[in-house]
DNA sequence: AGTACCACCTGACGGC
DNA sequence: TGCCGTCAGGTGGTAC
């Protein structure tokens, strides 16, 4: 699940529960998810470190560690969440990391399939440089969005899902805007006029905010959202028409063509 | 520069 | 019941 909107609402859950604590110890359940680090690196780089600070850039989550501890870095891939609990409990199933706090909880770094990562990072903006990760796709303004998007060549959708032109967009939210801004997902960005590309801009921030509002839960969001409609022959929830469903560079497109003109 | 295709990984689901 | 192919909202590398 994890795009933009999601990531917003693990920063605010990591922000409620496991800021501020202490790490009094860590244990990697699997390394796969640490990739460039070793278990025992990790330990030494977060164990009586803080969480000091959070923040986002598309769907990356990067911790603050006190001190001079730089940044731990999360990932979650396609099936990455954290979870914080009392111990002793639980772990969670697909625990990869746990990090047992000071307060006697724990925070878990959960990921079925092991898309996601973590990392131990020194300097943020390198990291960002070494990524060359794009601008948030919530903060963006609309100039440099227009510069990002509106100067590439090829298809809106895969532009929309490039991370290096504008971080934070996949497959579910770049169809959904796409779908409220009546836009064709294969249609060429050098096609579209000034005005298509402020009302993807537009629908970009209107998507995400009410997104975030209903906690990124697809059951929470208006009827009028393509997001619940996801399987071929559905019902287009604006003209009544049918969903399609397409393949676009790799990825499972939906989207509705009597709604949506190249 | 953009795209198609493959790989990484695990689990769920449908067809036989 | 069991096996098998396919698919899933992530990214990165390859060859064209």
């Amino acid at each position: 699940m994890p795009e933009l909107p999601d990531v917003v609402v693990y920063k605010r859950y990591f922000d409620r529960t496991a800021l501020h604590k202490r790490v009094t110890g860590t244990r990697v359940f699997d390394a796969y998810v640490i990739k460039d680090i070793t278990p025992r690196t990790l330990q030494r780089r977060v164990r009586n470190h803080s969480f000091e600070s959070t923040q986002r850039r598309g769907k990356y989550l990067f911790v603050g560690l006190d001190g001079d501890g730089g940044w731990l870095g999360m990932h979650f891939g396609m099936t990455g969440y954290l979870e914080y609990f009392k111990k002793p409990g639980d772990t969670p199933e697909h625990t990869r990391v746990r990090f047992d706090l000071d307060n006697g909880y724990a925070l878990t770094y959960v990921c079925l399939r092991k898309l996601g990562e973590l990392h131990i990072i020194n300097d943020l903006e390198s990291f960002l440089e070494e990524h060359q990760l794009g601008p948030d796709a919530w903060k963006v303004d609309y100039e440099t969005f227009a510069e990002r998007i509106g100067e590439r060549r090829g298809r809106i959708k895969s532009a929309l899902m490039n991370q290096q032109a504008l971080a934070g967009l996949g497959n579910i939210y770049s169809d959904e805007i796409l779908f409220q801004a009546q836009i064709h997902p294969e249609s060429n960005v050098a096609d579209l006029d000034e005005a298509a590309l402020r009302t993807i801009f537009d629908e970009m921030k209107r998507v995400i905010d009410i997104a975030v509002d209903a906690k990124a839960n697809p059951d929470a969001m208006p009827r009028v959202f393509l997001l619940p409609h996801r399987s071929e022959g559905a019902e287009c929830p604006r003209c009544g028409g049918t969903v399609e469903k397409i393949r676009l560079s790799g990825r499972t497109t939906y989207y509705c063509p009597e709604c949506q003109s190249k």
